[in-house]
Parts: structure tokens; C-alpha cells; sequence
DNA sequence: CGTAGACCCTGCGCGC
DNA sequence: TGCGCGCAGGGTCTAC
């Protein structure tokens, strides 16, 4: 569910509540998720204040002032919410933390629900979160310069890869799911298909130019809202992305009027338009 | 090395 | 109304 539009909302509104508060008390109530959740080590964080809230691909890092914190990975299904403070818990409420402060912050929850737990939560207790290494082998942002034309031919070269399967590689960018992908190589006017090696520059230009497009605009509006995804404020459907290719199967294109098409790649489903993506 | 496929887990919508 | 089936946006591991 959750691509990198949708971390990044729940990052900015995790940003102002959160803040320079302090971590009170941790609760951990399922701890099988895709890595089995270290209790005592998240139960050490206690009483150490957050810096700030950063994203790092599809991952949401906050950082402790004096350095560690928490990594979370919302995985499918994984979501992160502001709760007050004894709210009625959900069947998948797997962490939830409280914290002390003034106001409205000592009476605010924050909870780690997740149902098919493929999500993630881990802790450092030192060190800087950027350098963990299960973001070492995460590509540029695509918002960084880094992310560039040569770059993208550089990573192609003499791959015989779909270019769909390259662009949903992690080490290649970071922060791209299936969603977006589709949307952007429909913005792009290019065929999933394509082998990443006989992409020409000038339409690694228009790949590049879509994916910023495509991931800027979904993030100004705040993240799809497919299934129920909401943002950490609890609010629903107040976000909708409007999804161009993406299960529109049998659709009439919004750019040449053809049959949106649905196939399957690497077992994942992908929708395009054999009209107008060549 | 690069690539494809299986797998992890629960929930939902659909057809019968 | 109930049930079985296929499918789901994540990453990781293994085998070829």
C-alpha cells in the first residue's frame, strides 16, 4: 500500500506533533513482523527525546535527539497512527507508544498497526539512523539530483530487464512501488516492456521527468487512498490520488482512448496502455 | 553477476 | 448468507 507518497505524508504529519517530544512508555503487542520486534531495545528509548522525522525510500526514520531512534517500514499493509492516549485498540496494533511533554503531547498515542505484518520496526539506541545498513543498498531519491538521465543510463546499460523491473528495483531508486510505476511509465508514454537497455536518453529524460511529476503530485495530495489508507491524524478518504493506468484494466485510456491492458510481470500485476506507451 | 520465482501474512471482493 | 478462491501496493531469499 504504502509507497513513497504516502511515507512522505505521514511524515510531515508526524513532523509538528512529534517533534521534540519525549518517549514515555512503549507497549509491544505482537512482535512477529518481518523481523521480530527487539523489545528491550525499543523499551531503552524511553525518556530520550525525538529530533525529527526523516524518509528514506519507502522508510520513516525518527531520529533521537543525541543520535539512534526508530526505522519503520510500513511494508503492504503497514500503518502508522496518532491516536489519544487510550483510544480503543485495533485487532493489528502491534506498538504503541506514549510520550510526555506539555498539552496535547503527554495525551497523544502513536501505534504501529500492521495486518499482514510484513512491516518493520527497529530501534538504535546510538549512531546515526541514515546509516543503517538496510538502507545502504537503497538508490538515489528520486527528488535528488542523483537521479538523473546519465545516471538511469548508467544502470541500464546492457540490461535486458523490463524497464518496469528496473524502475521497481529499491537500489536502483528508492521509493517506487508497483502504484507508481505504472503511473509513470503511462506519464511517460513508455511500454513496461521495453528492455531497461534499449531505452534511448530522450525518453530516459521523459522517465525521469514523470517520476518526479507523477510522485510530486501524489505527494501534494497526500498519498493514495486505495483500500483505507490514512494519514496518522485518522482522517479517511480525505486523500485521493487520481490513478491514471493503475487498475483501470478494460478502461478507456485518458490520453488515446485504448483498452488499458493488465499483465503480469515478475508476479506482479501491471497496467498500460498499448496505445500510446511504446 | 543478473534475473525470475517462491515465500512471508491477513483481509477483501467476487462468483457460486 | 456462507464459502472458497484469487489477489493485494512490501522486501528477501534461493536457484538458475
Amino acid at each position: 500500500m504504502p509507497e513513497l507518497p504516502e511515507v512522505e505524508t505521514i511524515r510531515r504529519s508526524l513532523q509538528e506533533p512529534l517533534e521534540g517530544a519525549r518517549l514515555l512508555s512503549v507497549q509491544v503487542r505482537d512482535r512477529r513482523l518481518r523481523r521480530p520486534i527487539a523489545v528491550a531495545a525499543l523499551e531503552r528509548l524511553n525518556g530520550r527525546q525525538i529530533a525529527d522525522i526523516g524518509r528514506r525510500g519507502k522508510y520513516l526514520l525518527l531520529h533521537l535527539v543525541g543520535g539512534g531512534g526508530l526505522l519503520i517500514h510500513l511494508g503492504m499493509s503497514g500503518r502508522v497512527v496518532l491516536v489519544p492516549r487510550d483510544t480503543v485498540l485495533d485487532l493489528h496494533d502491534h506498538v504503541c507508544w506514549q510520550f510526555e511533554g506539555d498539552g496535547a503531547r503527554c495525551g497523544v498515542e502513536m501505534r504501529f498497526r500492521d495486518p499482514r505484518r510484513f512491516g518493520l520496526v527497529l530501534s538504535r539506541a546510538t549512531g546515526d539512523l541514515g546509516e543503517h545498513p538496510l538502507l545502504a543498498s537503497l538508490g538515489p531519491e528520486p527528488f535528488d539530483a542523483a537521479f538523473s538521465v546519465d545516471y538511469l543510463r548508467e544502470r541500464a546499460a546492457r540490461s535486458r530487464r523490463p524497464v518496469k523491473n528496473m524502475l521497481m528495483d529499491a537500489s536502483v531508486v528508492a521509493g517506487l512501488g508497483n502504484i507508481y510505476v505504472c503511473e509513470v511509465l503511462w506519464a511517460a508514454g513508455v511500454n513496461p516492456k521495453t528492455q531497461a537497455g534499449r531505452i534511448s536518453p530522450a525518453r530516459w529524460a521523459r522517465v525521469r521527468e514523470a517520476t518526479i511529476e507523477v510522485l510530486a503530485g501524489a505527494i501534494d495530495q497526500g498519498g493514495t487512498t486505495l483500500n483505507d489508507f490514512r494519514d496518522p491524524s485518522g482522517e479517511m478518504g480525505y486523500f485521493q490520488v487520481r490513478l491514471q493506468a493503475y487498475g483501470r484494466e478494460a478502461q478507456p485510456c485518458l490520453r488515446c482512448g485504448s483498452s488499458i491492458r493488465r499483465i503480469s510481470q515478475s508476479g506482479r500485476s501491471t497496467f498500460y496502455c498499448p496505445g500510446c506507451q511504446h
